[in-house]
DNA sequence: CGATTTTCCGTTAACGATAACATTTTAGCA
DNA sequence: TGCTAAAATGTTATCGTTAACGGAAAATCG
């Protein structure tokens, strides 16, 4: 009766069984392990030998439960096939390998709905030493979060939230990204400004069109209520935004749109109505997603680095979980940058 | 001296000071949680409502420990900032979730060089029941994993990895999309149809790459190496890729670009050197990205269901894990689709 | 050379939970 | 009412590891 390839009765290697072969006491075993200085030289290289021939690996989960501290965080994600979230997540990826902890992820089905309280204590059954919570910020949906708080036993950090008090926080600075593209538009010489905005129920969304108005209104420039549509990050929604934008303002020269999936779809629009881009209309994006550089035309945008606010943000929670200060939570705010290309430069 | 909302000196409830506060034995609360039968109702109720009042969470590293299995999934995958991969990684979740299973994840940093004993050693140092290898076949860079089967006390799955006997394996037909991809040309009466593929180091490309032959031969046709450039995936690839190709064979017109971003690059190209798409140049990408829609032109493609992968590929591995068949592992594949736009549509 | 320190290693208890078994209480029935 | 079966609960051992302590052997020293 051959078995096949996958036979699982293999067993873990306990720290035991290691003991046993080397002829010493567990605890030893957990010296030589953990490097500890009090073993006799030689009597180190036997038990290495066994440990190496056995392919011992300790587990982290029974240390875990005896020391306290799993070294593995909990991360609490959304929509992570929109490049933004995965680059965070791969931000945060590579810090936590470089500072030695694992990750246990949940991807929220909706970011709007979940219950808070089931998630946390969900990551906290497997001991997570802390947790990121890297999903946006929408609607009331942080109000669940806030309940918990008080109750939770390990730090916790947001990412793309509205910092609040005593809460460690990391954002992109998305007021002054819409400055920033604004204020671009205004230097091209460009008179009549609307925006295609993600759902204001986003935070990130209604920050993007503070920094829009606050340009504008730093200009000298009145802000029309008429210049806004609302889209929903979806390049379809961005064709017909632009569409209704300017068939209630056929004056529009330039638009700034909240980021470049929409973007995309702006410019499928402005062709097929034949508005020449730049010429007629400058569009500028949000993001700066790989593919920017090659639409048609090459589109201006504002860059974020997602990854460095999830390296930063993991960075932030590993020093709370690793040193706890009382408060510490100075919230960080990462400046986005201007990329100018084709599509809001004209001649 | 005012303390912080995040004052951690909270600590974790424990099934004894539910005992304690309930007046029964730490087995009774543990039969209650359990749902177990044996439990008279009253006493039931009574310690259910100690255990929401206390706010206790059973431990589940604690319970793994004794019971064998953490109810946690490994998860191995890389580049998940582009869409396959995300997606893959959210099918994947999705299962997991609805079956009861957490994620413990890990990005590799480079898909080909990487340290697999490591790797695994590191997932099951926190008893994963089974692990998901959801990063692609580059190279040799399944030697190391093999080498390590033989050891692996759990089970083990592969996304997107060639199929070897005995061995789970979930994949999408890549030689299929590159047939269908290549038919489609063929049937728009095309005569001289080039490939853009990706490296060729990749297994999957190499599976579009071999679609795209068999279909030419189906065909009648030859098939000449100069036809074929080599590009990384990348939009920028794709425009040096569609640059060069032109540049040996002019008669081109028609390609089938191993995936959307390049496919965008070509577009880009084929513009520059003014070949209109599709009536001079036919060309079609593969994935099917939510923005292939939205290039200029509309991108035909070939759509592959990558959340489904995921799905089927955990699967897969929990139904191995909850009942291991000695040898169960019928390898699993995803028929891709042709979604026709208008980049091979003249006319 | 005996006393003291240092080095090395072992023993016991504990982390938080459950399995397996043991015991008590209650119910069922003649 | 007494006896047995069933139901409800408690006890002890265990998962794999480390903390805390203790003890023996080796090294140091006057």
């Amino acid at each position: 009766m051959e078995r096949s390839v996958r036979d699982s009765s293999r067993k873990r290697v306990t720290i035991k069984e290691v003991a046993g072969a080397a002829g010493v006491s567990t605890q030893t075993i957990s010296r030589v392990v953990n490097g500890r200085a009090d073993v006799a030289p030689h009597t180190r290289q036997h038990v290495q030998q066994i440990i190496e021939s056995l392919g011992y690996q300790p587990s982290k989960i029974a240390r875990s439960l005896i020391q306290g501290q799993s070294h593995s965080l909990g991360i609490v994600t959304f929509g992570i096939s929109y490049y933004g979230p995965s680059q965070v997540l791969q931000g945060i990826q590579e810090t936590a390998v470089a500072q030695g902890y694992s990750l246990m992820l949940t991807i929220l089905p909706d970011a709007e709905i979940y219950n808070a309280r089931q998630l946390m204590r969900e990551m906290l059954a497997y001991h997570v030493d802390g947790i990121l919570w890297a999903a946006p910020e929408i609607g009331q949906n942080r109000d669940g979060i806030q309940q918990e708080l008080p109750h939770l036993s390990v730090p916790i950090a947001f990412l793309s939230a509205q910092p609040r008090p005593h809460q460690m926080t990391a954002v992109i600075d998305n007021r002054l990204g819409g400055r920033l593209a604004t204020r671009h538009l205004i230097e091209q010489g460009r008179q009549h400004i609307g925006l295609i905005t993600g759902p204001i129920s986003w935070w990130e969304a209604r920050q993007r069109e503070l920094g829009w108005r606050e340009e504008l209104a730093a200009h000298g420039r009145d802000v029309d209520e008429s210049f806004i549509a609302f889209g929903d990050w979806s390049a379809g929604s961005g064709e017909r935004c632009l569409r209704m934008l300017l068939e209630w303002r056929p004056e529009i020269d330039a638009v700034f749109v909240s980021n470049d999936q929409m973007a995309l779809g702006a410019l499928k629009t402005a062709r097929q109505l034949g508005r020449r881009v730049p010429e007629d209309l400058a569009v500028i994006g949000f993001d700066d997603i790989p593919e920017a550089a090659y639409f048609y035309p090459a589109l201006t945008t504002i860059r974020q680095d997602t990854a460095e606010l999830g390296r930063v943000g993991a960075r932030q929670l590993i020093t709370m979980i690793e040193n706890p200060e009382p408060n510490g939570a100075e919230p960080l705010c990462l400046p986005p940058a201007l990329v100018v290309r084709e599509s809001t430069i004209s001649g």
